[in-house]
DNA sequence: CAAAATTCCTGACTGC
DNA sequence: TGCAGTCAGGAATTTT
């Protein structure tokens, strides 16, 4: 399931390979991936003629810029895949929702067979009402996230990207510690932290030594501080690695190439296999109605 | 049939 | 009593 750094990999091939194309024409098959508009027929109005500069993201999700100040939002949902064609008679996969097509030739194509995820076009709001939303916005602070989250009304909500802003390990034991839950619930909330979905959650207590239910106000300095190096690391090194590809090979990049990160997990979807560490077997369990993976043993 | 997991929503429970 | 925070569970969805 694509999260953060597999998110990040298709935004950096899109960065380099549609930058400054301009969108020829739209077609959308299912008005559920553009379920923000009241009609694939406005989302299409919205986006045609326009063209495609900045490619940023917040969390799990796409903010490409366009040329007359707003922005094409995208998520990949559980199941979305970003193509990239160089023709459009290149054969068209199963479950191809959306394709945007250029005026120098050459297709954008939304895969995604389980519908999760969508597209939108978010329009700014009036100067006044900008600081209004940003100010609500719990944990926003610093970077450039901050500059997306306040221009993207519609993600303000969004907690702190661990990868784009910027913030140290002191504040961010502050805002762990200002709440009274498990260390999962906290990664996995995209209100705290944007980005982090089931699997890197795993990897990322695992790394850290801590266990999916410790309670985020009863860790030592020390270990606030694992926590934080941790996904830092885990978050940087799987993008250097083009993200996860689990055995379902539902993420692809731009290019339809799996990821590599999956052969560095340490804990997620290897129950029963022996903790690299100390050898013992990964236990799985149920937690927020998902899967974790963890070993008894390394995390406390 | 169950499992996989995203966001959104609702309902229940807890602590102050 | 009320409220905010947390969490469990379900929906929408398709493939294996």
């Amino acid at each position: 399931m694509p999260e953060l750094p597999e998110v990040e990999t298709v935004r950096q091939q899109l960065a380099k390979d549609v930058v400054n194309r301009k969108v020829k024409a739209v077609s959308v098959d299912n008005g559920r991936m553009v379920r923000r508009h009241k009609s694939a027929k406005d989302f299409r109005t919205l986006i045609e003629g326009r063209s495609l500069k900045t490619f940023g993201r917040l969390g799990k999700y796409i903010i490409i810029g366009l040329d007359n100040g707003q922005s094409l939002v995208i998520h990949l949902g559980m199941s979305g895949q970003l193509r990239r064609a160089k023709s459009p008679k290149e054969v068209k996969e199963k479950h191809t929702h959306i394709v945007i097509s250029f005026t120098q030739g050459g297709e954008l194509r939304f895969i995604d067979p389980r519908t999760f995820g969508e597209m939108f076009i978010s329009v700014p709001l009036p100067e006044g009402e900008i600081a209004e939303i940003s100010e609500s916005s719990s944990v926003a602070m610093g970077g450039e996230g901050i500059v997306v989250r306040g221009k993207i009304h519609e993600l303000a909500k969004l907690g702190f990207d661990p990868v784009e802003d910027v913030m140290s390990w002191e504040r961010f034991a502050v805002v762990l510690r200002s709440h009274t839950m498990g260390l999962k619930s906290f990664l996995t909330d995209q209100e705290l932290v944007s980005g982090v979905g089931n699997i890197y959650a795993d990897e990322i207590l695992f790394a850290a030594g801590l266990r999916y239910d410790r309670e985020t106000d009863s860790l030592s300095t020390i270990e606030v501080r694992r926590l934080w190096r941790s996904m830092v690391e885990i978050l940087a090194e799987s993008i250097k690695h083009g993200g996860s590809t689990l055995d379902d090979e539902q993420f692809v990049d731009l290019y339809g190439k799996k990821g590599n990160y999956q052969q560095f997990h340490e804990v997620y979807a290897r129950e029963g296999e022996p903790c690299r560490r100390c050898r013992r077997p990964i236990i799985k369990v149920k937690s927020q109605s998902r899967s974790t993976f963890f070993c008894e043993h390394c995390q406390i």
